[in-house]
DNA sequence: CGCGGCCTTGAGAAATGTCAACTTACGTGG
DNA sequence: CCACGTAAGTTGACATTTCTCAAGGCCGCG
């Protein structure tokens, strides 16, 4: 139910998403796309010692806005929903966090936002302040740490973009190529963009209401720029779909 | 009219914002705030080395967006408007950065957005190689550059929240209280809340209309709980602002 | 004094939100 | 294996906020 609590495997000192074998973050298939990519084979088995492997499962919320920031956390495997609530329950999700990224970016300490499983989610996570001391060891660690902090602030400022100043079908058009170009990073280019959040999310995420999103993609389908299909769209019209989401 | 051409002030190896007397950063009036604050004074001179000061008269651009990024900046004095620009002329102010600011972020080396001197601004302006030199020799400074770029981040996941789900009311509210707070940290607690920018800076930056923020700013100080007078506002009654804000 | 930039105000339009009904898919238990 | 219940998604009718367009006011500056 809560963070710790929801992070079932134990397995302390295992590896980040070992796949068999010797429990070393080596194994770990999104590594190179993680923060973890700026440490060297040499240095790997530090972050091996503090890393606890664990799985959330799907709609289970494991940051809690406001909470003590005790831990970070990287992805492994699923999609994280990352939000902020307001006290009469509107609900602002401000990114999804996919395979490789990183989390727990936090001031004075406190996490900013929640954060739930949106399906199922493996996750490396790491005490604060042990990970807070390796990272101080390694000033190229560091780096990369900031590298993905930018990153991060690029994509909000996109997203404030998006959200102040675009139409429904702009937000949506971006939304889908922004989670194709996403999706390629980690498995590959495809016309199937894979959604795997519901429509309520995919509203709370560009400041709209479920009903004009369903809205959206259904013209969207009719004029066939998209096909919607279970847990995903593939895209039938790429050219079209890149002019609206200029516009 | 170029980003270096609008910095005037040619005086290399100047201070950062000196008060007369030998030209050295241990002089900064915003050096506490600033970036600056991680280096002791015995690095500073360092950091004296490469900085030039620089002076932006209101309305020019000294950022523009998809350009190379050769330079970061340190604000010293005045306010900046931060933006992206759609082809078709829409614009997000993304941040406005007051003096203690740091602004240069950026990925691949491409700035990310365009900046204008909203009144005049003085900034301490870097060569980004020069910059990240240093940086990389001092990994405390390192370190306080990516406290800054979280704070950014946990600032812009706000702003998203705010442009998202809250209506033109509640984000005049907040813009109001968020003004008062940034300039109380600089130079101290104040019912006036200066308001540099223009309306249409203000729209910009909340997702609204020139029309929509000047019909709500009149309509809060018809209900006596912000008085509006030039280039500011003074706010009558706190208690109902912040709960306009919160809501 | 008159012009131009900025701001305000009003009237009507448009996009998006709200509310409600209905469909579809899916899992559970009879 | 079917019936039911529930959660998610879609669609329609209508409401509301915010935008758009247009006019007018204020004020500093040449």
């Amino acid at each position: 139910m809560t963070t710790l609590a929801a992070l079932a495997t134990p397995s302390p000192r295992s590896a980040c998403a070992r796949s068999g074998g010797p429990s070393y973050c080596d194994a770990c298939k999104v590594r190179p796309l993680a923060v973890c990519a700026a440490l060297e084979a040499g240095e790997l088995h530090e972050l091996d010692a503090i890393v606890h492997q664990g799985r959330v499962a799907a709609k289970e919320t494991f940051i809690h806005q406001g909470e003590d920031a005790t831990s970070v956390f990287s992805v492994v495997e699923g999609t994280v929903r990352l939000y902020k609530l307001l006290s009469d329950g509107r609900r602002q999700i401000v990114g999804f966090a996919m395979p490789g990224d990183f989390l727990g970016l936090a001031l004075h300490n406190r996490y900013g936002f929640s954060a739930d499983a949106v399906d199922a989610v493996a996750l490396c996570k790491f005490d604060r302040a042990e990970f807070d001391r390796l990272v101080s060891a390694k000033p190229h660690f560091l780096r990369r740490l900031h590298e993905f902090a930018t990153h991060e602030l690029v994509i909000a400022q996109e997203q404030m973009t998006l959200i102040g100043r675009r139409s429904a079908e702009e937000r949506i058009a971006a939304f889908l190529l922004m989670m194709r170009d996403r999706w390629a990073r980690i498995s590959g280019a495809s016309v199937t963009v894979q959604l795997p959040m519901q429509r309520l999310d995919i509203a709370d995420y560009l400041g709209l209401t479920i009903e004009t999103v369903s809205r959206t993609l259904t013209r969207l389908a009719r004029d066939r720029v998209i096909l919607i299909v279970p847990e995903a769209v593939r895209i039938l019209d790429e050219g079209r779909l890149a002019q609206l989401a200029r516009s």
